[in-house]
RNA sequence: GGUCCGUUAGCUCAGCUGGAUAGAGCGCUGCCCUCCGAAGGCAGAGGCCAGAGGUUCGAAUCCUCUACGGACCGCCA
């Protein structure tokens, strides 16, 4: 059921009518009509620009064509006023069954809101994908948490999701990485050892030396790179995805699959990757030019590898093989990228940190080359957390090995409020994290207004004196709730579906935080009202059939509440401590 | 020098891909709390949507330029 979608269609059928009337002429673009609720509530439940739209090519006065339709509209049940107002703008106003519709539906389809509109297309999100040389930190944190939250929204449209990560175990970090479990299993054996530039100095490897000393005893001390290397550099990027599947558990994160770089060397992937861009003739050999601005101290122009990826947008070429002829980390990449084209996938999304701003473009191009244009790819680039503490700013220095991970904020402030926080903010706008504010108790907070309103309705069920099965409340005269501070909430619950389709649609999914917001808003303000209007109030002493009615509103708003959160990734609250 | 993102109330931010008089919270001002849970409620003030052009019936939204802020910019990953 989706109030927006039935009126649209009744606004198509009726332009139809007035075609086979004669009154319109035939075949007119209607792409642009849109059938929405005005901003303003007085203008109506509904409103179509469907008359300014069509004026033109069918050359006509705006609000003959409304005049029209009005008409045509009216005829309807569900319709009881349409009036033509200002340009040509159609309001409706529309019957109040049609609200007592939208509840019960909510009550008799736990799934109400759910969204056929991805037809089942497979859909691949990326997230997270960072290098396994350590824990998360809190930058992970956003990427993780939108990434998973937009993954969940896509499925809840009815899309097929994959969740992916990428593990970059196939470049020079992870020979760094070695090199300092190395100096650490040292140290397990007793040793002083220096962490120089270009080690990771973090405690966090320390267990890790241990346990490669436990493994292997003495065998490595003493000896050179080649003899350990490989063996510690494997130990220990399995130690550190390990550390990191148990930091995205601590979110309630679980990944479809993990993809590893470094099963694409050696395989032959890479080099059918380039040569199917060779073939679309999107290889050479060539001499970039000096990048401008602050230029690097040792430029020197040298003969690359290129792909021709300003062909698809880019504004320079890429190198994919470095002047010794090794791969450039860009090559797996588009390896990686075709492997997800050739696994059938209808549509890709990379959710990436800001810092990765450059590389779109032309990862993008490298997409859209290998899959003929076909498969498109979105990227969503996180922007920075800035982190408060009681109002300051929360240093942290990577070099010291001081930053913050993501196992301090959720140890802190727990997985759902730091999930729902990092979700009331668009994914490319930078985003404050204020450890004291987001657990705060009180209106100001988002986080706890939302889960106060589904915690509340427990409460009222909890009281009320009369059955409160979803079946019996579906069943509930809603004649008996039709309010208008009443309707409004019906009114903000019918746009749930339409509010599902644009969060999916636009790969957006604070929307749905937003939106819940707003519902939990409107359920607030409906219970203040019974302070004043006890006949507002959800328990009608001795009236039975009044207060399943009001019931029946509630807890058709805790439905989707818990539906909003589930998406979220956010546990509804059954009771406020 | 270039690319990407941002700029909306004193502050923090929404704004449904072009709709009608621009929205919320905080803060501010004034009232209110015996009442299903007041970890509050109601009302009010507060805006040249960074600036200038353009596109059309109509622009915070789309295009161009400018200003400011952030991220990034050979063979690093």
């Amino acid at each position: 059921m989706n109030v927006f979608a039935d009126i649209r269609a009744l606004v198509m059928a009726c332009l139809d009518t007035l075609e086979t009337a004669g009154t319109l002429p035939g075949g007119l673009n209607r792409a642009a009509i849109t059938v929405e609720p005005p901003r303003d509530a007085a203008h109506g439940d509904m409103a179509t620009n469907a008359a300014m739209v069509l004026a033109k090519p069918a050359k006509m006065n705006p609000r003959a064509i409304a005049e029209a339709l009005a008409a045509e509209l009216a005829k309807d049940d569900r319709v009881t006023v349409a009036e033509v107002a200002g340009p040509g703008f159609l309001n409706m106003r529309l019957a109040a069954d049609v609200w007592g519709g939208v509840i019960k539906a909510a009550l008799t389809n736990a799934d109400y809101g759910r969204s056929t509109l991805g037809q089942n297309k497979k859909m691949m999100v990326e997230y997270v994908s960072a290098n396994p040389t350590g824990p998360l930190h809190v930058g992970h944190t956003r990427g993780a948490v939108f990434g998973d939250a937009l993954a969940s929204l896509l499925d809840y449209a009815g899309y097929d999701v994959t969740r992916e990560y990428y593990i970059n175990d196939g470049g020079a970090q992870v020979d760094v990485l070695a090199r300092s479990v190395y100096l650490r299993y040292l140290e397990a054996h007793g040793q002083e050892v220096a962490f120089e530039d270009g080690t990771y100095p973090g405690d966090y490897l320390i267990p890790v030396g241990e346990a490669l000393k436990d493994k292997v005893g003495d065998a490595y001390v003493g000896k050179g790179e080649q003899f350990w290397l490989e063996d510690v550099r494997e130990y220990a990027t399995e130690a550190m995805m390990s550390l990191i599947r148990d930091d995205l558990a601590s979110l309630g994160i679980e990944m479809d699959n993990f993809y590893s770089e470094k099963g694409l060397y050696g395989s032959g992937r890479i080099e059918d990757a380039i040569q199917t861009l060779d073939q679309k003739g999107l290889i050479y050999r060539g001499t970039l030019e000096p990048p401008k601005g602050k230029l690097p101290e040792d430029w020197e122009p040298r003969e690359q590898t290129l792909f021709k990826s300003t062909e698809y947008g880019d504004d320079v070429d890429r190198p994919v093989q470095k002047s010794d002829g090794a791969w450039t980390y860009f090559a797996p990449d588009i390896a990686y990228h075709y492997d997800k084209v050739e696994r059938g996938f209808d549509a890709l999304i990379d959710v990436f940190g800001a810092d990765h701003g450059g590389y779109v473009k032309r990862m993008k191009a490298a997409v859209a080359a290998l899959s003929d244009e076909k498969v498109p790819l979105d990227i969503k680039l996180t922007q920075l957390v800035k982190l408060y503490k009681n109002g300051e700013p929360f240093k942290m220095s990577k070099r010291a090995g001081t930053f913050v991970t993501l196992r301090d904020v959720v140890d802190q402030v727990g997985s759902d409020v730091t999930r729902f926080h990092m979700l009331t903010r668009k994914n490319d706008a930078p985003l404050d994290f204020d450890f004291d504010k987001v657990t705060e108790q009180s209106k100001d907070n988002p986080v706890f207004y939302v889960q106060y309103a589904h915690a509340r309705i427990n409460s009222v069920l909890r009281k009320a004196e009369v059955p409160v099965d979803d079946a019996t409340l579906a069943g509930a005269d809603l004649s008996l709730a039709a309010h208008e501070a009443e309707l409004k909430v019906a009114k903000t619950l019918a746009e749930w579906p339409r509010l599902v389709e644009i969060a999916a649609k636009g790969h957006e999914p604070h929307r749905i935080a937003f939106y819940l917001y707003d519902l939990a808003s409107d359920f607030h303000g409906l219970w203040n009202r019974g302070n004043d209007d006890t006949s507002l109030r959800f328990l009608q002493e001795g009236d039975k059939a009044t207060t399943q009615a009001k019931i029946a509103l509630i807890r058709a708003v805790q439905v989707v509440l818990a539906s909003g959160l589930g998406i979220l990734g956010v546990t509804p609250a059954e009771e406020m401590r």
